[in-house]
DNA sequence: TGTCCACTGGAAGGGAGGGCTT
DNA sequence: AAGCCCTCCCTTCCAGTGGACA
């Protein structure tokens, strides 16, 4: 048993006290460093609740990591504990996740239901149907909806904001029971693209959650690593410098813990006892390779093919390519994987959402007589990148491929 | 000053794929 | 089985456009 080869990792835990689950953001701190005024805030709109009348509608604003969905995840947790006559209906709806009118109306009537049987199937029914089944089971006995929709914007670029507009007049329909509903979004511009009367319908409150900035992101840091680590584990220097790094990235609170979770493993690893500079060096370059990845291997086939593209052109010395020569290179691609050309259309959504994935930049610009495109140039490192794309089955074809290198007249190269 | 390029990005709509209702 | 509905992914069509060039 003695050499068994699990045995020293085994033995040794030097550096977690506890699980490490405690780094990660889903994990709810007792308490919320530098967030108190905005609890307070939420607790004192959303206590009409607990006496059954309705709450304001509120609207919060706050980049990633300013720990929006923290608040409000304790927020309900403090809500529930206090709902002696459970009166409180909570509801926590993703908008990236369910993004369509159907399933938002689907979610909250089948969140009302415990048994399979009287689901809201996913699909079949017409939306006014879903709606009625929805007013029928809120207004069943008397409660108080709280419903949350983070990342409320996405549904507003999705189906454009008649939807909430006929959600915030649930309401009206209503007898016994009502609705208030919680946004979130991450867009502080969100409320500009909206409809005037859905604006002042949804804001009746507004909650600005402002970027950590580093002192902040020490407190936070420091807090959880007293009680994941060993005493000593994680120097003053250490924390310092993730709290640096992550406010400089908007002051993200979520980076921040990522960044001392896998540095904590990274340091682990080694078998050390102390989180040394190096070791967050090292996982900030891991997880940032990381991102990239994961959002590479989720792609959709022509997406990926697009974004292979771009990387060969690039590779061949093809830099600053546009919309036109990004397409060309595509078909290309197409045609030796035997894959289906999409229009050029269609292939210009594409490279916008590269864009917004980050994997790619992409700005529109005039070149005068030359026209108007967009000028695309890979935001991401090829060899990996080309490594994860390569991994498609339906680009194998294309594994090792090189787009033949473009010479102008005055190339000096043989 | 006007022209004109190479797209951009909105609108409308088709059809496949899921599933319900009668 | 026939008739609906909703969503997703695309195509077709097209008016609009910033700025170098004549």
């Amino acid at each position: 048993m003695e050499d068994n080869v699990f045995i020293p990792y085994l033995r040794n835990r030097p550096l977690f006290r506890v699980d490490r689950d405690i780094l990660r953001p889903s994990y709810l701190p007792e308490r919320l460093p530098h967030r108190e005024g905005q609890v307070d805030q939420l607790v004192q709109i959303l206590v009409p609740a607990l006496r059954g009348e309705r709450p304001s509608n509120v609207l919060i604003h706050g980049q990633t990591g300013t720990g929006k969905t923290a608040v409000v995840k304790f927020i309900e947790k403090e809500l529930r504990a206090a709902d002696k006559m459970g009166l409180v209906h909570y509801l926590y709806l993703n908008c990236q996740i369910v993004d369509t009118p159907y399933g938002v109306l689907a979610h909250i009537a089948n969140s009302l239901v415990e048994g399979l049987a009287d689901k809201v199937p996913f699909t079949g029914l017409s939306v006014d149907r879903v709606y009625q089944v929805l007013l029928e089971r809120l207004d069943a006995r008397k409660r108080v909806v709280l419903l949350v929709l983070d990342e409320i914007d996405r549904i507003v670029a999705k189906n454009g904001d008649d939807f909430l507009y006929q959600l915030t007049k649930v309401n009206e329909d209503l007898g016994r029971s009502c609705m208030c509903l919680i946004g979130i979004s991450n867009e502080l511009k969100f409320t500009e693209y909206l409809d005037p009367r859905v604006r002042s319908r949804l804001g009746d409150e507004k909650l600005v959650f402002p970027p950590y900035n580093a002192e902040e992101l020490r407190d936070i840091l420091a807090d959880r690593a007293a009680i994941a680590f060993q005493d000593g584990a994680v120097g003053q220097d250490v924390l310092s410098l993730i709290a640096a790094l992550a406010a400089q990235e908007h002051g993200d609170a979520r980076r921040a813990l990522d960044l001392l979770r896998v540095s904590a493993e990274i340091a682990e690893r080694a078998g050390r006892e102390k989180l040394s500079v190096d070791d967050v060096m090292k996982a900030k370059n891991k997880l940032e390779l990381d991102t990239v990845i994961e959002a590479v291997k989720a792609l959709p086939t022509q997406a990926k093919l697009i974004l292979l593209g771009v990387l060969l052109n690039e590779e061949a010395g093809n830099t600053r390519l546009t919309t036109g020569e990004v397409y060309a290179t595509y078909r290309d691609l197409c045609r030796k994987t035997g894959i289906a050309a999409l229009t050029s259309r269609r292939v210009t959504d594409l490279i916008s959402e590269l864009d917004m994935l980050g994997l790619v930049s992409a700005t529109v610009k005039s070149f005068g007589r030359g026209g108007r495109t967009k000028e695309i140039q890979p935001s991401v490192p090829i060899l990996e990148t080309k490594r994860v794309l390569e991994k498609d089955e339906y680009l194998a074809d294309l594994r090792g491929h090189r787009l033949q290198v473009q010479r102008t007249l005055f190339d000096p190269r043989p």
